[in-house]
DNA sequence: TAATTATGACGAC
DNA sequence: TCGTCCTAATTAC
C-alpha cells in the first residue's frame, strides 16, 4: 500500500538489482503468463517510478507498467544490493508491520549483522518486502531455506529472475506491458512528481491547476492528475501541516498556502525516500524522532488518530469519508 | 476460523 | 456515490 516515496525507492531497488541484466520472467500465479513470456529472456534497461507508478523498460522497447494499488507489493530475495541512500536512515533496510516495527531486515553475506548505513552498495543476502507491510518472513529476516530460486508463496502475479536476485510482484492494481508511446501517454496524464519534474515546473503547474478549480483540496491532493504521489496519509498530514480546512475549494486556498503545500511534498516525499516511512512530524527532538521512528502511532499528527486528542490543541481528531476513503482532520486547528 | 482492514483507482449509474 | 478488483496481516470470535 504504497504512496509515491516506495514506489521510487523500488524503482531503485531495480536499477541496482535487475537493470542491466537478463530477466527469467514468470507467472507462477498464472495470471501474467503471455506477459511474462514476452519479458521472459530480455535485458532490462531502465526502471523509472512517476507517482505511484513504475515502469520497467525491457530490450526492443517492451515496458511494463506496474500499479501496486492498495495491497500491492514486490519481494526482492537472493543477493540484493543496498543502495546505501536508501539503507542511510535505519542503518539497515527493511519495512514496517502496522505497529511500525521494522521487520525483513537484510543480512550481509555472513548472515550475521544487519547493513551498515555507510559506504558504498553492498550485496546481501535475504529478502525485503517493499511495501509498508509486514512480511511474515520473520524477524530474522533470512531467505535460508538453502533452495534457488527460492520457493513461490503465496499469489506471485510476476517473478523477475536474474542469476542472483528474485523479485516477486503480488498483489497489483495493474501489471501490463507497454508501448513506449503508451508509457508516455500514462505518464502524461499525471501530475507533477517532484522527484521526476523540476520542482520550481511543478509548483506552477501545481498552483495553477489548484488555484482554478472548484473542487475540496482535500479531493485535488489525492488526485494523480493534480500532483503525483499523494495518498491518503500523507493528504491527511499535509493538510494539518498546512493548518488547512480539507473542505476548502482549491481556488479558495491562498496562492502561498497552495505553493507551501507543494514546498511540503517536496520535502515530505524526499524524507521518505530516504527513510521508507511516512514521517510526517519532523521538528522533533531526538528522543520524539526515535519513538516516532519506532512506533506507527507515534508517526503522524492526525492519521489514524479519530477521537484521540489533537497533538497541538486538544481537540478530538475527526474521522469523516470523503470519496470514500478516511480523511483525518482536526476541526479546530484546520479552519 | 471468520471478519475486518488497508497508504488505489476505475467504471457504471 | 456505489461496486469492483486484487492480497495478506491483523483482529474478533
Amino acid at each position: 500500500m504504497p504512496e509515491g516515496h516506495s514506489v521510487h525507492r523500488i524503482a531503485r531497488q531495480f536499477e541496482r538489482n535487475v537493470v542491466g541484466r537478463v530477466v527469467a520472467a514468470s507467472s507462477p500465479q498464472g495470471r501474467f503468463v503471455e506477459g511474462a513470456a514476452v519479458l521472459d529472456g530480455r535485458e532490462a534497461i531502465e526502471a523509472r517510478a512517476v507517482g505511484k507508478q513504475m515502469f520497467l523498460a525491457f530490450e526492443d522497447d517492451v515496458w511494463l507498467r506496474v500499479h501496486l494499488g492498495m495491497y500491492g507489493a514486490w519481494d526482492f530475495a537472493g543477493e540484493i544490493v543496498v543502495d546505501p541512500t536508501i539503507a542511510s536512515a535505519n542503518g539497515r533496510m527493511g519495512h514496517t508491520n502496522q505497529r511500525g516495527t521494522e521487520i525483513a531486515p537484510i543480512y550481509d553475506a555472513a548472515g550475521e549483522n544487519s547493513l551498515s548505513s555507510i559506504g558504498a552498495p553492498r550485496r546481501a543476502r535475504g529478502r525485503v518486502r517493499m511495501s509498508e507491510q509486514t512480511t511474515g518472513l520473520g524477524d530474522d529476516g533470512a531467505a535460508e531455506d538453502g533452495g534457488w530460486p527460492p520457493p513461490v508463496v503465496g499469489q506471485v502475479r510476476l517473478r523477475l529472475l536474474t542469476d542472483v536476485t528474485c523479485a516477486d510482484l503480488r498483489g497489483p492494481t495493474a501489471c501490463q506491458l507497454r508501448t513506449p508511446e503508451e508509457v508516455q501517454a500514462t505518464i502524461a496524464k499525471l501530475g507533477p512528481d517532484p522527484l521526476v519534474d523540476d520542482v520550481t515546473e511543478g509548483e506552477e503547474r501545481f498552483a495553477a491547476t489548484v488555484r482554478r478549480k472548484p473542487t475540496a483540496i482535500g479531493l485535488l491532493l489525492m488526485d494523480q492528475s493534480v500532483v503525483s504521489g499523494i495518498g491518503n496519509v500523507f493528504r491527511a498530514e499535509m493538510l494539518f501541516r498546512a493548518r488547512l480546512n480539507p473542505h476548502t475549494p482549491g481556488r479558495d486556498v491562498p496562492e502561498e498556502t497552495v505553493r507551501e503545500l507543494w514546498r511540503d511534498w517536496v520535502r515530505l516525499l524526499a524524507i521518505g525516500v530516504e527513510t521508507g516511512q511516512m514521517m510526517t512530524m519532523d521538528d522533533l527532538d531526538p528522543e520524539a524522532w526515535r519513538r516516532a521512528m519506532a512506533h506507527r502511532d507515534d508517526r503522524h499528527w492526525v492519521y489514524h488518530r479519530a477521537g484521540l486528542p489533537c497533538r497541538v490543541c486538544g481537540t478530538s481528531i475527526v474521522l469523516e469519508e470523503m470519496a470514500s476513503r478516511k480523511l483525518y482532520w482536526c476541526p479546530n486547528c484546520q479552519r
